[in-house]
DNA sequence: AGTCTAAGTTATAGGATATTACATTTCGCG
DNA sequence: CGCGAAATGTAATATCCTATAACTTAGACT
């Protein structure tokens, strides 16, 4: 049985590192042409192995498609938080908010692989994909720049969060044109903002007087 | 050439209503599997016609699929309108909010079919499909109860819109729960109705004092 | 050296989309 | 009434994909 350190230089055998590159190229095909662009076959003969040499890497397409999305939910991470770190004259969760809304449209694969399929549905809790979801939910609550005050920093994470999916949903489906094309997707995405930062200090001053009325 | 009129009776042949027969079968795939558990040749067995029988009704899959997406949207329609009609102590936008989460969650197959596929996207402006999607979205404006100052009220029935969806994604995907759970779906829901109804009531005042100062 | 195991190969089964060529049923029309 | 064309369905086939089974090679380790 291989132990967790043997387990570390596995991949440098035939190939070199197969695992690593399937999910490389993997993402390079799911950028453009979404999740179901992803097909093994292709795959290995763009690396030049045999189409079932994958297979000794991941029992399965779903397999590939959880490890690709990990992958990809990783990027997301570093795109946000460089976002938030660029000096702006805006705030912090302004920055993450464009920036998700930018990578939602520009990098539409990727970012449907993440939402818009069910490989997230069926990860499972403690999963590297699903560490990594979290941690770019982790974004979300830094980027709120709020003292956690009960679970209203989380729910109003929640709520931007959903907001922004929703916004990025919509323009991708064209649903942001025609008569309404004069509101436009950064105006939509900063009225969120602006409402979320509005409710949550409200939230948080109301449950501090309930906590020290005297205060 | 068939005459608009002449149209009607096409689809009692051999089969008797082939073409409607798919679309329903289809529907029920979709309503336990989403959107990739149609399968043309599972269907065509299951109806007992040949694989390539259902070609003669649809181009493609795509095609298909397209059909059955504005089929979903009719059905989702039809929900949406029955829950505002329903006597109830809440707003018709909290109504349609809440029968909107339900419908998503409840028969989230369907649910990803109409927004969660590519379907949407490529669907041509004019088509049945955007038809049927674009009435779906009138519903929103109704729910509103609101007059019509300048965009104002497109403008918030996309931000209700996309909120709602976002609220769906994260429900399916399980990211409602764990250390959030006290914060509910509903909940999540009502706040934005409620934010919703706020905003859309401040911008429309807002907008009337300016046009007529004195008032 | 010799063995064990991970990694890769060939061969193969099975399922899906889609096309082509052919058969049959229905309906318009003389 | 019946003929012919269009609509509908079938059979056969090409192509692509996932996935498994059985076999081979390369490195690691003693």
């Amino acid at each position: 049985m291989p132990s967790e350190l043997a387990r570390k230089p596995l991949n440098t055998y035939h190939h070199g590192d197969l695992r690593d590159a399937l999910i490389k190229a993997a993402l390079r095909e799911a950028e453009r042409g979404g999740p179901e662009a992803i097909s093994i076959k292709a795959l290995a003969k763009e690396l030049g192995v045999s189409q079932p040499a994958p297979y000794r890497h991941f029992a399965d397409r779903e397999a590939l498609l959880a490890a690709v999305t990990a992958e990809a939910f990783r990027q997301f991470s570093a795109t946000l938080r460089a976002a938030m770190a660029r000096p702006s004259k805006h705030s912090k969760l302004s920055r993450l908010a464009q920036a998700t809304l930018d990578f939602g449209l520009r990098r539409n694969g990727i970012y449907r692989l993440m939402f818009a399929s069910r490989t997230m549905s069926c990860a499972v809790k403690g999963s590297e994909l699903h560490a990594a979801a979290s941690e770019t939910f982790e974004l979300v609550l830094e980027a709120l720049e709020a003292p956690a005050v009960g679970l209203l920093r989380e729910r109003h994470a929640l709520k931007i969060w959903a907001a922004l999916h929703g916004v990025v949903m919509l323009a991708e489906q064209g649903l942001l044109t025609g008569q309404v094309a004069q509101t436009t997707r950064e105006e939509l995405v900063e009225d969120f903002v602006a409402e979320t930062k509005f409710a949550l200090e409200a939230a948080i001053k109301h449950a501090r007087r309930g906590q020290k009325p005297g205060a």
